[in-house]
DNA sequence: CTGTTAGCGCTTTCAT
DNA sequence: ATGAAAGCGCTAACAG
């Protein structure tokens, strides 16, 4: 391999016969100085001739700023999500600013990785996706601390934190749970039956609270909630249990879209027609739902707009100090499709 | 916000009474420097009461390394795919190193964007990942060109490119198809729908090659290749034609999981019971097939081993500069589940 | 065994 | 309108 001398500024400020600093003011577009226009044209021609590429490291050092923010998330997340969320973030922080994809894990400093960056200067902020709070409680105090009292700029994405203090991106997850219920009552659904994972997060609490008004709106239903085990065999047992009864209710809700696979799966198995018998929804969706039989009935989570205003947010953050927090909450969307029917 | 003043290794060789090579080689752990332990403790715990973090951008200027690898994949790939294969790329690097997502968008500087970002020393190498070679014909000479004549450290994952210039993690898509289609015969299936895409990949071109070669090794097998559009809609409507025919064959072959979903789906439509009328069987998995009815076999691409692989190999690269170039191939894993059984 | 010092490539203030 | 020069924080060659 041939040594490759990089280019530099000098070598196009002397190609251009101009200064280094003539350079960086056209090339940065640099407000408040006005340049001769053949002169302009003479660097920026240089430039392409020698094929000059500034050095964003030489950059980060002198500006104090990465260009790069900071992706964290755990690993055992929804695949979905991510990618989605991704997805919408890329959309919001344009070309000058890349992603860095952050674990938590406990480098050689002996801090989470997230916190090591920002503290070297690899990333400009961060971008909380999802923690599952019920996975590592005692973070979040951390988290906030971060943002509160070091000002490292923050947004938390999906979480429902109730701090006027901090940047907070959440979502909608009672009114979509709302939504879901009370759409299969406005249907005759008078016995539903309220699949949850067995454990309690805030999340969960929305989503719970969400059914409840619903069902508490109206006389006469009767709602049954059935925390069962994220453990795959014993959904199955729990579910398979649940469908044997299928005289005593008209409808299930799940927490997870994974659940509802679940139910249709065994339904399936065991002969029960959905959605003749018992319908089904899902408070969350995922693409697989127009490929279950029939197509799964879900409440869609907004998690594009999701990564999008999460980066919005942290990217005013990043360049005006003097933004306040904002929470903002987003709507889900209820997609009807082939799972549930009227009574 | 107050002005916050950065901890640099001045202060920490000023709190130790040192000076900052001495601050640098202990922390940095060089080799060939022997200090004394009494210093080495003096300056690790000064650095740790100063909260001394090294910044990584001088850091990086400094030693020409970004110590971080840029990872490419078109938008519209498989979601599954792509965290898999970062699982296994984050699983290879290790701490040191960080992952930067690089779009293929062509930038102010009028390249793409991985490309840009390699030159400006954002990134110090780059992880193709199965970009769709039907969709950007051109660009893989572009690719090779950066590879061999630019030699800028890279790695394809997911290609087939049969050139020993350059670095490359194949899916043994071929063996893939052989076995699956083997499977089938060895059950006894004598004549076989083999669902592929309606466009030709090189990826496409091993798995024809694979299921012919299977078919060729037995007398009297009946193979019928079948090209249906990816489009949704057109989709459905060439299965349905084709489980309309379901007396002329017994089982089915897919490329996609996705088009094995579709089969499924539409068979529960019509009544017909897979596996006891068909088998069906997808050359390539994802984890939603053991929620379809019945559970799909399907043949797992080694995605998390690709990203190790191909991570590994572009370690390689950076920190040997004499590595030569590599040509692997992964196998694929048949799944047996569901859908699938003996005549 | 430890310190001095010269840059890495860039931006930006100040001078002209 | 443009240039000179300081310095961001670090590493590593060289000195002692």
């Amino acid at each position: 391999m041939k040594k490759f001398k990089r280019v530099t500024s000098m070598d196009v400020a002397k190609e251009a016969g101009v200064s280094r600093a003539t350079v960086s003011y056209i090339l940065n577009d640099v407000q408040g100085v006005s340049i001769k226009e053949s002169t302009k044209k003479k660097v920026i021609q240089a430039a392409k001739k020698l094929g000059y590429y500034p050095d964003s490291m030489a950059v980060a050092l002198k500006t104090n700023k990465a260009m790069s923010i900071g992706i964290v998330s755990k690993r055992n997340i929804s695949e979905q999500r991510y990618i989605k969320f991704l997805d919408g973030v890329k959309s919001a922080i344009g070309d000058n600013y890349s992603i860095i994809l952050c674990s938590d894990h406990v480098d050689n400093f002996g801090y989470p990785e997230y916190y090591s960056y920002y503290k070297r200067k690899k990333i400009d902020g961060i971008l909380f996706l999802s923690f599952q709070e019920h996975l590592a409680e005692e973070k979040i105090d951390d988290y906030l601390h971060m943002s509160v009292e070091e000002n490292i700029p923050i947004v938390f994405a999906d979480y429902h934190l109730n701090n006027q203090m901090v940047n907070c991106v959440d979502i909608n997850y009672y009114h979509g749970a709302y939504m879901a219920a009370s759409y299969l009552i406005k249907n005759g659904h008078e016995e539903i039956i309220y699949l949850t994972p067995d454990f309690d997060t805030e999340q969960e609490q929305q989503r719970r609270k969400g059914v409840e008004d619903a069902v508490n709106e109206h006389k006469g239903i009767k709602l049954i909630k059935t925390p069962i085990s994220t453990d795959n065999d014993k959904e199955i047992e729990a579910v398979i249990e649940i469908l044997s009864k299928k005289d005593e209710y008209s409808a299930i809700i799940t927490s997870w879209s994974k659940m509802a696979y679940t139910v249709l799966y065994q339904a399936q198995q065991l002969n029960i027609s959905i959605p003749n018998e018992i319908s089904v929804i899902a408070l969350a969706g995922s693409n697989f739902d127009v490929y279950t039989y029939p197509r799964l009935t879900t409440c869609n989570l907004p998690l594009f707009e999701l990564g999008q205003k999460s980066a919005e947010r942290l990217m005013n953050m990043l360049t005006d100090t003097n933004t306040l927090p904002l929470n903002i909450t987003l709507p889900c969307k209820l997609k009807e499709r082939d799972s549930t029917k009227g009574i």
